[in-house]
DNA sequence: AGCACGCCGACT
DNA sequence: GTCGGCGTGCTC
């Protein structure tokens, strides 16, 4: 929680641009000292130019770490000594905070419970806010040989650890984590003087340079053909071109430059180069004619001057891109940017195509896949205010572009918006909803399948918001038709002797696949082979020794062995041959993942070739671009995947879209199971027929009546929507009610326990009438990698008033062992 | 967190 | 007197 009252000032854009008549002499600085935010203040050296809103990095302790300057101070505070104020180290970036962008940190702050520094280390590009490391290294004169028999065992591992490592250098958590105790053992080494502590310092990313040539006097006297050969060559480049490029494209060398510039022809200068991720190049495309109902919903975007939400809600296939890529077009043109933010960029290359064919070298791609100096160049370019396009996941909803004209959440519905392991807990939607009312500039969000929430707020927009709009593309592009769904009921299958994983009708869309030279896309729910191992006898089931779940069987290929892996931690052992149990044989696996449907597919269509597309096949870096890649040149007739396969993919030739399993998703002990399930459905079969080829889905499931099937067969979303919203209302869940889940873990299960115990006491006696606290309850799988976790829900009715000011006393009901994270909105309650 | 400082008891 | 364990307070 932001320990300050009202806001931080912060430098008006473009203040740094002017220099003070009379510098103050000290700066107060925010920084994320060891147990969490502080504002301290330093002095700043006369030979430095720091600004409120700079990055600086100070001395802290015996540290040096990043930190944000928030304003000027004319006076040091009372009960500072002037010994004990340090100076400003370095300035790392200048000019960055604006007001509007620090106001949107705090409200992300204040609503989310984190610290500001949380906030900002989220914002920011990793390690641009880094502080010094600990380590240890041998002080190798002093130790005579045989030294390690002199100490303690844990002394003698850490010294023999450090013997091994070249330098004898290993960072202090390093060794923490690889020798018990470790920190009486290090103080008995430092005694001896064996070996010393220091800090490194913290290495923000830095930009890249580059030396460049410039052409200084083209029109030279005695000079040699050669010569004159490479000045023209410069000039023909515009009289500036990199040496290294100069060298390679002239055939000349680094000597015959260095001549030129001796002889003053030539200006040789370090300059900043930008490190960014590349795209092809030289594929342009104009806009495309458009509908009806795409003309209208351009006409209310282009209309609106200044904030407003949008829902986009157009069924798969009709042309929502081509509506962002208009709307966008104009405000290039007025020098503004456009932020889109998509739920994995990895899984979207063709939409970054289709901006970069459109708008050339003004997009920009940023997303956590990108390397440290991309990913910092890419950022530190925005900070200007050139017109540009940014693509990003959900960090980028904290891109610093100065003069932002609209924001895009494509695909909005996808719980990838929703930030989950680490603090804070932000959703994306919501974060670009502030950042759109405070830059004031509409918000688009975009979907086939709406969350409740956005569909919600648009269509019953609460009194005090008016600028909602909601536009419809009912249609597909070119008149195409949504693909019909078939549903087979896999109990009459079962009836009649087929024990396939692939019903009759299904079997029969695959058969065809070859002879019409179409693409077919298999969903399956679930990665790895098999959902668990269990014993025929004894009914005894391979679980995870870390977490209360069990291991999934992975196969690699034939004859290699056979690994039981935890999806929760990883955790990975050789399968068994028996029963651990009762030593029976009997020991198999059940359930499918994507590894049993591509075996089946094997054994039962072997002419037909197949990509597995889940996350153990695209783990690396472009793996996702060059599956897709071979898939759509046709080197496969199948694509077999997980979850990735519903994110926006456009692939023209698919025409039949087979769901293995409907009912994996239908029964999640979630109050968002159902939604979830409607999603991932449409959007699925929404894959098919997007070319000019008519798709066909067929979804296998054992509830063919179920609600959520029909309305997936139909492509019903209202009648969806009909019957969820009343079954949302009726028990307050979002989004109707709000949500906050309070989640304790620890390694002791006893502590944990108790520790729930009390702060469930403490929200009853602290929290009001109109907040239903429920649990506190053991987590639904309560254990997940060594450590026992116990959660209570708060549900919010909802007119209640959403404010809890006995929080921090929360974290003072926690022993050391137990951590507390407390999760607003949360997407997920198990 | 990590470290210095200072108090106190066990031992030379 | 000296060594070392451990509780306390500080980091601009």
């Amino acid at each position: 929680m932001s320990m300050f009252s009202g806001s931080l000032l912060v430098a008006e854009p473009r203040s740094f641009y002017i220099v003070e008549p009379s510098s103050p002499q000290w700066i107060e600085v925010l920084v994320n000292s060891p147990w969490g935010q502080e504002l301290c203040i330093y002095s700043i050296s006369p030979d430095l130019m720091v600004q409120p809103g700079d990055i600086v990095s100070v001395p802290f302790g015996k540290q040096i770490m990043g930190g944000i300057a928030i304003r000027y101070a004319n006076s040091i505070p009372e009960y500072l000594n002037h010994d004990q104020v340090k100076a400003i180290d370095d300035v790392i970036t200048s000019g960055f905070f604006t007001k509007n962008y620090f106001q949107l940190l705090e409200r992300v702050a204040n609503y989310y419970c984190t610290d500001l520094i949380t906030v900002i280390q989220a914002a920011l590009p990793p390690k641009l806010l880094s502080k010094s490391q600990q380590r240890i290294r041998l002080k190798i004169d002093n130790i005579p040989p045989g030294a390690e028999t002199f100490c303690s065992p844990a002394a003698a591992r850490i010294l023999t650890l450090l013997q091994e490592q070249k330098d004898g250098d290993y960072s202090y958590t390093f060794l923490k984590n690889k020798v018990k105790g470790s920190r009486k053992a290090i103080k008995e080494l430092r005694k001896r003087d064996w070996i010393e502590s220091y800090f490194k310092p913290p290495e923000p990313p830095k930009a890249q340079l580059k030396k460049v040539a410039i052409l200084n006097s083209y029109f030279a006297k005695d000079i040699s053909k050669r010569h004159q050969e490479i000045l023209h060559f410069i000039k023909s480049k515009g009289g500036k071109i990199l040496v290294s490029e100069l060298v390679q494209k002239a055939k000349t060398t680094t000597k015959t430059i260095q001549k030129l510039e001796e002889n003053g022809y030539i200006i040789i200068e370090d300059q900043e180069v930008l490190r960014l991720e590349q795209g092809i190049d030289d594929i342009r495309d104009q806009s495309k004619q458009l509908s009806q109902d795409q003309e209208q919903a351009l006409e209310v975007i282009n209309k609106l001057q200044g904030y407003g939400e949008i829902l986009l809600h157009g069924v798969t296939g009709s042309g929502k891109t081509e509506v962002y890529l208009q709307a966008i077009s104009p405000l290039l043109e007025q020098g503004k940017s456009a932020l889109i933010l998509v739920p994995e960029i990895g899984l979207t290359p063709q939409l970054t195509d289709r901006f970069r064919a459109r708008f050339g070298d003004k997009v920009f791609v940023y997303h956590s896949n990108l390397s440290k100096g991309e990913r910092y160049d890419t950022w530190r370019q925005m900070l200007p205010g050139e017109p540009q396009v940014i693509i990003g996941t959900r960090s980028a909803i904290f891109a610093p572009l100065p003069n932002l004209g609209l924001i895009i959440l494509d695909e909005e519905h996808d719980s990838s918006f929703k930030q989950t392991q680490l603090s804070p807990n932000y959703h994306a939607r919501t974060v670009a909803k502030w950042r759109g009312e405070l830059e004031n500039c509409p918000v688009i969000l975009g979907s086939a399948t709406p969350s409740l929430e956005t569909w919600l707020s648009v269509n019953y927009p609460p009194s005090s918001s008016v600028n909602s709009y909601y536009l419809s593309l009912p249609e597909r592009i070119g008149y195409r038709p949504l693909p019909p769904v078939k549903i087979v009921d896999m109990r009459d299958e079962l009836k009649q002797g087929n024990r396939s994983i692939f019903s009759r009708p299904l079997q029969e869309a695959l058969r065809n696949l070859k002879e019409k030279n179409q693409q077919a896309i298999l969903f399956v729910n679930r990665r790895g082979h098999s959902t668990f191992v269990s014993c025929r006898v004894c009914g005894y089931v391979m679980e995870c020794p870390d977490c209360d779940v069990s291991l999934s069987y992975h196969y690699t290929h034939e004859g290699a062995t056979q690994l039981l892996r935890c999806h929760y931690c990883n955790y990975t052992q050789i399968q068994p041959p028996k029963c651990p149990e009762c030593n029976s044989p009997y020991f198999k696996f059940f359930g499918s993942g994507t590894q049993k449907v591509t075996q089946a597919l094997e054994k039962e269509f072997p002419e037909l070739t197949y990509i597995r597309f889940d996350s153990d096949t695209t783990r690396n870096k472009g793996s996702h671009r060059r599956l897709l890649e071979q898939f759509s040149r046709g080197e496969a007739d199948i694509l077999v995947g997980t979850q990735m396969l519903t994110k926006g993919l456009d692939l023209a030739q698919v025409t039949l879209v087979g769901v293995v399993s409907a009912d994996g998703l239908l029964y999640l002990s979630d109050y968002r199971a159902a939604e979830r399930a409607f999603q991932t459905l449409t959007q699925v079969a929404g894959r098919a027929g997007r070319g000019d080829e008519p798709g066909e889905v067929i979804i296998q499931t054992y509830s063919p009546e179920n609600s959520v099937i029909q309305a997936v067969k139909k492509h019903d979303y209202h009648r969806f929507i009909d019957e969820e919203l009343p079954r949302r209302e009726e028990l307050n869940f979002p989004p109707h009610g709000r949500l906050i889940l309070v989640q304790l873990s620890g390694l002791d299960a006893i502590e944990v326990e108790k520790t729930a115990e009390k702060l469930g006491e403490r929200f009853h006696e602290t929290i009001g009438l109109d907040c239903e606290i429920l649990g506190p309850a053991p987590a639904s799988i309560m254990r997940v990698a060594k450590r026992y976790r116990w959660q209570i829900l708060l549900k919010f009715l909802p007119e209640a008033r959403v404010i809890i000011p006995d929080m921090k006393n929360w974290y003072k009901l926690c022993p050391n062992s137990v951590s507390l994270k407390i999760d607003i909105d949360p997407l997920h309650i198990n």
